[in-house]
DNA sequence: AACCACTATGCACATAATTGCATATAGATT
DNA sequence: AATCTATATGCAATTATGTGCATAGTGGTT
C-alpha cells in the first residue's frame, strides 16, 4: 500500500473518483468513461463527455492516472487510460470519508410547491412527462439486472452494483407510484 | 398582464424562480428567504444565504424585485424584497417551461458501486448515517404536514405544498426502507 | 468575564457544471 | 449526393455553486 496523504492532492470531488472507480475495473479511454457515465455508473453520478475529458487531464496531471495513446486508422487515436497506484491509494481514502447528503434540486417539486403562480394544465402535462421519464428508467434499470445480476454466482464487486441497482429500482418505482398519485391530487383541484 | 418577452432577461435558473415564488407569498427581506431555504422550499431546491443574497442583487438588477431598506437599531438593517410586476411575469413564463430531470449526484450509491475498492465496515457506517438522516428528514416532514396542512379548508396554494410535501415524504420513506434493505446485503456480504 | 447563538448583510475566491463550438473519418441510410 | 450515426478528442466562455471570511449588536448560558 502506497502511504500518500490525502491532502497532498488537495480535496477531490467525486468526479474524480468516480472516473477512478471506473478505471479500477479496466483500463479505459475518455470515450469509452464517457459512455460508461451515460449508462452504469452515471446512474448514480451524472458527468458529460466534456467534463469527463477535462477530468482526466486533471488526473493526469496528479499522477493518479497514466496515459498512452493507440494508433488508429481512419478514427482519432484512442487515448488510454490506466489507474496507478497513488490512484487506487484515493479510492481508498475516499472510500473513508464521509458521505454528504445528496444536494436536492427538482424544479418540477418547486413548480407543485408554487402551485398558486402556475399554469396548471401545463403543470400537468410536465408531470405526466416525469412519469414517463422514470418509466423509462425504470424499465432501463430491470433488463440492465436482469441482463447481468441475475445469476447465483456474483462477485463482491458484482454484489455491490447489484445493491446499487436495487435502490435505483426501489428509488423510481417509488417515483412513479408517487407521481401517480401527485397527478391524481392535481386532477382534484383542477375540476 | 405584463406582455414581456422572456428572452429579454436571458435564460434565469431555478434559484431566481424559487427565490421570486417565495416573494409572491409575502415580500421578505434576503435572512427571511435563507431561512425559508433552510426549511419550507430548501427541501425541494436547496439554497445558502450566501447564494440567495446574490441571486437577490440580480434580480434586484433586472427589475424582478424592489427593494428597501428598514432601519432598525441595534442590528443592521433590513432589507425587504418585494416581486414587480415583471417578477410575476417571469415566474409565469418559467412555469411554462418543461422541467429538467434533476441531476443524480449520490457519492454513497457510487460507494456501493465501487463496493471491491471500498472499506466495508467504514461503508457500513456511512448508510447507517445516511438512514438516520432521511428518518430525521421524514419525521421534519411529519411535523410540518401535520401542523400546517392537516385541516379541511385548504387554500389552492395550500394544496401544492401539501402534493409537494407528500411527495416528499414518500421518497424519503421509500429511502428509509431501501437503505435497510442495502445494510442487509451489505451485511449478508461482509459474513 | 467569556462564549455562543441569533439577527442581518454581503464580498471574494475557488471549484464545478453547462453550452456551444471545433475537428475528422467510416459506414449506413434516405 | 446528402444526411445521419458512431467513433474520438478537446477548448473556450459562461453560469452556477461552495467555502471562507467579515462586520456588528443583543441576549442568554457557563
Amino acid at each position: 500500500m502506497h502511504i500518500i496523504a490525502y491532502r497532498f492532492f488537495g480535496e477531490i470531488m467525486a468526479l474524480a473518483e468516480a472516473i477512478l472507480v471506473c478505471l479500477t475495473d479496466r483500463p479505459m479511454s475518455g470515450y469509452d468513461l464517457a459512455k460508461t457515465f451515460d449508462a452504469s455508473i452515471g446512474f448514480f453520478w451524472r458527468a458529460s463527455h466534456q467534463q469527463v475529458y477535462r477530468e482526466l487531464a486533471r488526473l493526469r496531471d496528479k499522477g493518479l492516472v497514466e496515459s498512452r495513446e493507440i494508433e488508429q486508422s481512419g478514427r482519432p487515436n484512442r487515448i488510454i487510460h490506466t489507474i496507478t497506484g497513488a490512484g487506487e491509494d484515493i479510492v481508498h481514502l475516499w472510500s473513508l470519508k464521509p458521505c454528504r447528503m445528496p444536494s436536492v434540486k427538482d424544479e418540477l417539486l418547486v413548480k407543485l410547491y408554487a402551485l398558486d403562480n402556475v399554469d396548471i394544465p401545463v403543470l400537468h402535462e410536465q408531470l405526466d412527462i416525469r412519469l414517463d421519464q422514470h418509466r423509462a428508467k425504470l424499465a432501463a434499470y430491470h433488463r440492465i439486472k436482469e441482463k447481468f445480476y441475475d445469476g447465483q454466482n456474483l462477485t463482491r464487486a458484482q454484489k455491490g452494483k447489484l445493491i446499487a441497482l436495487t435502490m435505483g429500482i426501489s428509488n423510481e418505482s417509488q417515483m412513479v407510484k408517487t407521481l401517480g398519485k401527485a397527478i391524481t391530487m392535481l386532477g382534484e383541484i383542477d375540476e
